[in-house]
This record gives C-alpha cells, structure tokens and sequence, in this order.
DNA sequence: TATTGTTGCCAACAAGCGTTGACCAACAGG
DNA sequence: CCTGTTGGTCAACGCTTGTTGGCAACAATA
C-alpha cells in the first residue's frame, strides 16, 4: 500500500493489476521520499513543490507529469499503513479464556508499537503536521483510525459497539505524546526514554481499550 | 495578558506602565479577535493578512502598522492565559493532611477546566494548529507548559524534581484530545459530551500526575 | 531505419503573498 | 484659526507559488 503509484494511462484497460515497471520509477520514488521528508518538516504549504524537486534532484515540473497537483503528491506520499496485526493474532497471545481482560496487555503492545512506527518512518509525521491545517491530511487520518484502529478496538474492548469510542480514546492519547515528541519537541517529551513512555502510557491505552467504563 | 499591545513611539520614556486609550483601540481589537478566527481556521501560512483585514474590514496596510509583520501579529494574537488557578489554591480543597493523594482530584479539575477553555476561546485552538507548523508556535506552547502546567504539577506530585516530566505527560494527553476534537475533528471525539471526556481522562492525568511510579 | 512514446529541462504564465510609501480626512492642542 | 498628529485608503513593489506548454534527447517498437 506503500509505494503505490497514480499512474496514468491504463494501457490495458482490463489487464494486470500491478503495472509493469517503467525507467523513471527511480524518479517517483526520488520525488515521493522528498515529499515525505519535507512535508513531515515543513507541512503542507511550506513545503513547495520546487524544494521538493530540487531534493529529489529533478525539475518541478516532472512531480505534476507523474502526480498532477501537489495534493496528488500529497495523497500518494500520505499512503499509510499502520502494520497493526490483524486483528485476530491479538486473542491468540494469552491463550484462549473467557472475557476479562481479553488480551494481557493490548496497551502495552499498541504504544511500543506506535512509538516506533513513528521513528523509523517520518510519514506519520508528515501526516500528522499536515492534518493540523490541511482538511485533506485531516481526513485521511480519521480514515486511518477508523481502517486500521478501529478493528483492533473492536476485538479486545469489552462491548464491539463502542468500539469507535475506545479507538478515539486511544488516538487521543497516542497522537498527543506523538504530537509532543515529533512535532512539537517538547525537550521533556523528546528526553524521555522509549521505555520510559511505554510504562507510562501502556495502562492508559489498555484502560482506554478493556475498561468496563471509565 | 491577553489584549497586550505591540504599541510603538514611546512618547514620556519612562512614563505610565499602561498608556492610555487611543481612537484606534476598537481597529486593534477587531484585527485580533479577525486574526485569532483566521489562525484558529486556517494555520498560519493560510491565514493571509489580507483575509484578516478584510474579516476586520479595514486595509492591510493597518495590520502592518499596528503589529509590525504577520509574525508580530500572531504574538500578539497568541498570547494566552490558561487561567489555571494558582498552585496553592489546590492544596486548600482537600483540607490540610500530609503527603497521599494530596489533591483528592486534581485530573478532574484540570480535564474539566482545559476542555472549557479551548471550547470558550479559539486561540487555542490557533494556537495548537500553528504550532503543528510554525516554529514560533511550538517554542510558544513549550513555554506555555513549561510557566503554565509546570507549577501546578510540581506542587502535586510526590516529587517536585520531575514535575516537568509529569507536566509534559499530561500535555500529551491532553493536547492530543484537543487535536482530535478541535483540529482534526474527529467525529467521535466530536460527539462525545464533556462528562463522558472527563469521566475518561480525569483518572489518566491524575495518575500523570500523583502516582508514585508508571 | 523510421516512427512513436517516454523522460527530462527550460521558460514562462497568472495569481497570490507580505510589505511599503504616498496621500487624504479627521481630530487635538495651542 | 492654524498646525501637527493620528487613523485610514490606495496603488504598487518584489517575490514566491502551483501549474503549463514547448522542445530536445533517449528508448523501444515496427
């Protein structure tokens, strides 16, 4: 779901999904990993099409022949996926048991495994300093929580119906230590050691997830 | 704090604190209260002084010579009290006993009260999007937590030493419930009422805040 | 080899931005 | 009354932005 491209000119019209690779794929990918790096450090209008171009190395105008607009850039370098486990290997880590308590420590799980989503791919940054003022940014990030959050919440947290709720729970907490520490740098936030939050957050994020109610 | 004035030509050197009314004083004001609207919407690239003006329904040109630059506008405008009560307020509640739990609810206090600000007062909300973005933001909300949320914790958890630590916690969530209700919008953290919010966060921030260890 | 599509650069466009300085109207103090 | 200060508009500046069309070089197909 990463690297997928908005290619134009569907030669057959019916024919194999994933298209054959072309000589300037180099270049897509050239110019999508500097749009990720600037729009995760400058945001949405500060990062200009020109400066993007220009670390990839290329001339403006090859970023609008293979991806039209910059929110057409934008939505390509913005394809996100989480690598949230589905859903069910969840329930198979503490064996098979009744309902409290479903899985031993969701939270614990869930925050390491964001936390280091969020390092290794500056992306998620990106995404999350455009979303604060690009309504487009903002809506793909509700559909990431809603796509790949909300599952995860349905199967661990008591009652599926709320589930919804959990899930934005959850999100509120881990995109504001997000927020802190990569947008933000908040010295405190950034100090702090992976370990050191994970302890912290974990019972949030698992009372957020398993509690019967607050 | 709040309306203070960027007011140049310091006519006596060393004269009165405050200076007295001006003719213009409503223009000043309507610029502001334009510029928190915009910022609050838009960010701070999209908020084009133009607009600002225009929302104020003057000329661009009195923006400029009333706050300088846009940047000095945003100073202006992104001047914040969080009104929270000064720390010794806190400890009288609960009486006065020794070192466990010394406010008996502290997190409720604070959820409660920072959910009422940011829905009383958009430049919160400005704040928050422009920090997403702008450097001065961020270095902004940093000081804010830092002169602001710093003393309450620090006079409420066990040990003052890692006050900050604790004070940075609770912006993570705190800040991160504000981004998904206020900028991002989320739909379910938009629905949710204040009590059901409070109910959930409060216990979060008051362990943030008192527990003795993660 | 001739033709056709792909890859890339260059120069330019129109629009919008923050910002500036000239200029006029209204008021204030003597 | 005049005179200087203040409040405000207007038109323009220099610059950057996203975006476009033309044109040369290359690759692939026939």
């Amino acid at each position: 779901m990463q690297d997928s491209d908005t290619r134009k000119k569907p030669d057959q019209p019916s024919a194999q999904p994933a298209s054959r690779p072309r000589r300037s794929d180099a270049t897509r990918a050239a110019i999508l990993a500097a749009a990720r790096e600037r729009f995760a450090a400058d945001g949405y209008e500060r990062a200009t099409i020109r400066a993007i171009a220009k670390d990839a190395g290329i001339d403006p105008s090859m970023v609008m022949r293979y991806y039209g607009s910059k929110e057409g850039l934008f939505a390509a370098a913005a394809d996100i996926d989480l690598n949230l486990p589905a859903p069910m290997e969840l329930r198979i880590q503490p064996a098979e048991h009744a309902d409290p308590a479903r899985t031993a420590d969701v939270g614990r799980f869930l925050v390491s495994h964001f936390l280091d989503r969020w390092e290794q791919d500056e992306v998620l940054t990106a995404l999350l300093r455009v979303g604060a003022t690009n309504p487009a940014g903002a809506e793909r990030m509700q559909q990431i929580l809603k796509d790949q959050i909300g599952p995860v919440a349905a199967r661990v947290c008591p009652d599926p119906a709320d589930a919804p709720r959990r899930a934005a729970l959850v999100a509120s907490q881990v995109l504001g230590m997000a927020l802190a520490r990569f947008v933000l740098r908040f010295p405190l936030a950034v100090e702090m050691s992976k370990e050191e939050i994970v302890d912290w957050l974990a019972p949030t994020v698992q009372r957020y997830l398993t509690a019967p109610e607050p």
